[in-house]
DNA sequence: GTCTATATGTTGATAGAC
DNA sequence: GTCTATCAACATATAGAC
């Protein structure tokens, strides 16, 4: 209940107007660019790719972003503000319903939501998470300050609910087993699953729920597991 | 005594003549190209900017490697190789002593010879793994072939030997925590550790030693949690 | 084997009409 | 707000001297 999703409308309202009126442009230069930074990076894709694709012209972007970086920023931007709202309500109505969430619940809140976005439109299905996971491989000095900005916004509120959900393992064992997990998650999202030579059977034709399910599993017991660095003080178990 | 670790020496060999001679242009200019390959990617990197810093000329690079693609899979193929094949020997070795390895044993096997990389020399300490990690962030097209090579060599034999580590797991759930593996080792060769914004402390302080510790514990115990998508049905705990 | 000089195309950004 | 036309810089690759 105190969630609620939100899933960003991306494809054109149908039907609403002209096809080339307003705002409109910039919605579909964004369209585009989402789907060329997600598939060839940043560097890779050029401006006239991307204005070609979206039948749209070079000026328009600077006229709406300022420059291909500011193109970059706003197509990270629309997608991953919402997710990191959303991540935040979940953990929000985990803690208000009593105090100490499960482990299991915490991470749920952490990556449910990067799932969900798939669900937003048929046409998205794959965007997000592509382009998400350009965080981790597009050039830092333009993407760090987006992460900064990202981690600041949720990365305190889920370190602290990991630190009571795994009594005893310290800041730093948190932190670790907490990256480990984003690892898990970026390469999931970046679609590295899809393209696995020689599995047994095609990894990427799993349902978002049973993928989800099992990362789940796999970092829930990996983060139990992370222990901290320094023989433990209190005499835990081995 | 099966394995041998062989560092593939990458910086001159100090003393052995005129610092401008024969084949050594080529191995310069793989040292440059690693470098800047590692930090700003394939699509970002210039040949001019290569070749400035290894003090060669464009047409060297034609001449070695017929073309950019050519050095950029040049570049990788002489850090993956030699890792791969350390993995092969040290699961050769597991396997020859007895008969089933542990799990923690085969991850190590796996795991391991990445990490050991970087005692070869002090220069090349960061280089391995951020130009392995490339293979996950640069062009498919570029890429994926030799990804399909790395993977063939090694792929079929790691999961062989979990597979024989996790009994009833099944190909599908051992291939997926694999991947999981692989996601994590990616993250943390790419330095992704060392650039988290607010973390309590420094994780790109821990030794080598204690972070490839922390990854096998972690790993390890998310692949044991990975269980086969459909309901078990040889009743397995909960 | 390695260089300089050059050919040919593309890049991101802007000026200025509408 | 959006376009076309254009700029200066840069890209990769090659030709040909040494």
């Amino acid at each position: 209940m105190a969630s609620e999703i939100q899933p960003t409308p991306t494809e054109t309202p149908d039907g609403s107007g002209s096809p080339d009126r307003g705002q409109d442009t910039r919605e579909r230069l964004l369209d585009a660019a989402e789907d060329l930074f997600a598939e060839r990076g940043f560097e890779g894709t050029s401006m006239r790719a991307i204005t070609s694709a979206a039948a749209s012209s070079l000026s328009a972007v600077n006229y709406h972003f300022g420059s291909k970086e500011g193109l970059l920023r706003a197509t990270l931007m629309r997608r991953l503000e919402p997710v990191n709202r959303l991540r935040i309500e979940r953990l929000d109505a985990l803690e208000a319903d009593g105090a100490r969430p499960s482990l299991e619940a915490v991470l749920d809140a952490f990556l449910r939501p990067g799932f969900e976005m798939r669900s937003a439109s048929v046409e998205s299905r794959m965007r997000y998470r592509r382009v998400a996971a350009r965080l981790y491989s597009d050039p830092p000095e333009l993407v760090n300050a987006i992460k900064r900005e990202m981690f600041s916004s949720i990365g305190a509120r889920f370190m602290g609910a990991l630190d009571r959900a795994l009594p005893g393992h310290g800041p730093e064992a948190i932190a670790l087993g907490w990256q480990f997990t984003v690892g898990v998650m970026v390469h999931v999202m970046a679609g590295h699953l899809e393209s696995v030579p020689g599995t047994p059977l095609d990894l990427g034709e799993l349902s978002d729920e049973s993928l989800l399910q099992r990362m789940l599993d796999f970092v829930a017991a990996g983060m139990r597991a992370t222990r901290p660095a320094a023989p433990a003080p209190e005499g835990g178990s081995a």
